[in-house]
DNA sequence: GTCTATACTTTGATAGAC
DNA sequence: GTCTATCAAAGTATAGAC
């Protein structure tokens, strides 16, 4: 090790960079010339650190920030005293940032999938395999309150069906109308199912 | 009138092209040149009908494709006997579409409202018209199966994050399987809400 | 209103000096 | 590994003949 507190490397710079670039403009939306200029770094670094170019860097991005977003949303989940709070935790905290940013930083992934789902085959099967891990993990919170891996599972996804969908509708309006009525819907579902777990009789 | 069933006008066609290749490949992703050739109409034509370029063509676009949708769905919803049928008919309906057409045509808004909402004012203004106009409509649905405006503004925006939700992950894994889990959780929220419209007690 | 040709800018990508 | 210069292609937009 050289020094200590060493600033980000260039390819961590252009990583993250890309990474607020794709959430607010997409893909398309997201040249490469603006990624370097945002990174500090000089135009060949990227070609160096990323060889197939835009391509393999959005691969590497939105792994990336797939990762890190859904580490964090369950952060959130998990922090909560029980599951119906920390559903509800999630949407409430959504919301927050989607307010501090001025309705910029929503889902990393989200727009960057709606781009590519028809057009560009290696980056569609990047944001599947996000989702799914994401799937897979909100899941496995559910299962450990009690529920059985097939009402998890569909329960993960609704959740994420309407996380995703009220940042469609929020950033559109620029309110977090949506997000809140998400919220409620989720806890909603979420008590309907833990309901139906206390009533096998069904 | 000249002759009958004349072939649409330029300007029918150029709106109707780009309302297609929105929804495939998003606002930046699809280009005047494409418009034009899908739409087998000369360049200068598109500058004729839409002097304020792109953005006005993009805008009047998202009106139309935007109302055009919506009539879609509600025309769905109004044909089923029961609202909770209908509800379920139009997951139902965008799911077969979406197979149909090999995961291209799920809404024709979403994508775009995501890569202009925080780089194209104007833009990002039209598609909140849009939901809000959806939002209106499908109130006024669940308005008249009983249900208090606060509740039936908030089912319908549930339903609208469900479906704009399961689009996004329905396109990126190819498969339906969140657009069936998004139907039964609409199903559920509209079922809870029309209980509690039955208990009046709460 | 239709159509062609073109201007100007930005894009992703490459070459090669250091 | 860093950085500059540059390329070919595609992007939006405009001018002007018909």
């Amino acid at each position: 090790m050289a020094t200590s507190t060493e600033p980000a490397p260039t390819r961590t710079r252009i990583l993250d960079a890309t990474a607020a670039l794709f959430m607010r403009y997409g893909y398309t939306g997201t040249g490469l010339k603006q990624i370097v200029a945002d990174a500090n770094a000089p135009f060949g670094s990227l070609y160096h650190h990323f060889p197939g170019g835009k391509q393999e860097l959005g691969a590497e991005v939105l792994h990336r920030s797939g990762a890190m977003y859904g580490e964090l949303v369950m952060s959130v989940f998990d922090a909560a005293p029980d599951i119906v709070r920390g559903v509800r935790d999630c949407f409430e905290g959504a919301a927050a940032v989607l307010v501090a940013t001025d309705y910029a930083d929503a889902c990393p992934i989200e727009t960057v999938a709606l781009e590519v789902a028809s057009s560009n085959e290696p980056l569609r099967i990047a944001t599947a395999e996000v989702f799914e891990s994401w799937i897979v993990a909100a899941g496995a919170r559910f299962a450990a309150a009690g529920l059985s891996a097939a009402v998890a599972r569909e329960l993960a996804i609704a959740f994420i069906n309407l996380l995703e969908g009220a940042f469609v509708l929020a950033r559109a309006a620029r309110t977090t109308e949506a997000l809140d009525a998400a919220g409620r819907s989720a806890v909603v579902l979420v008590e309907s199912a833990l309901a139906a777990r206390d009533r096998p009789a069904d």
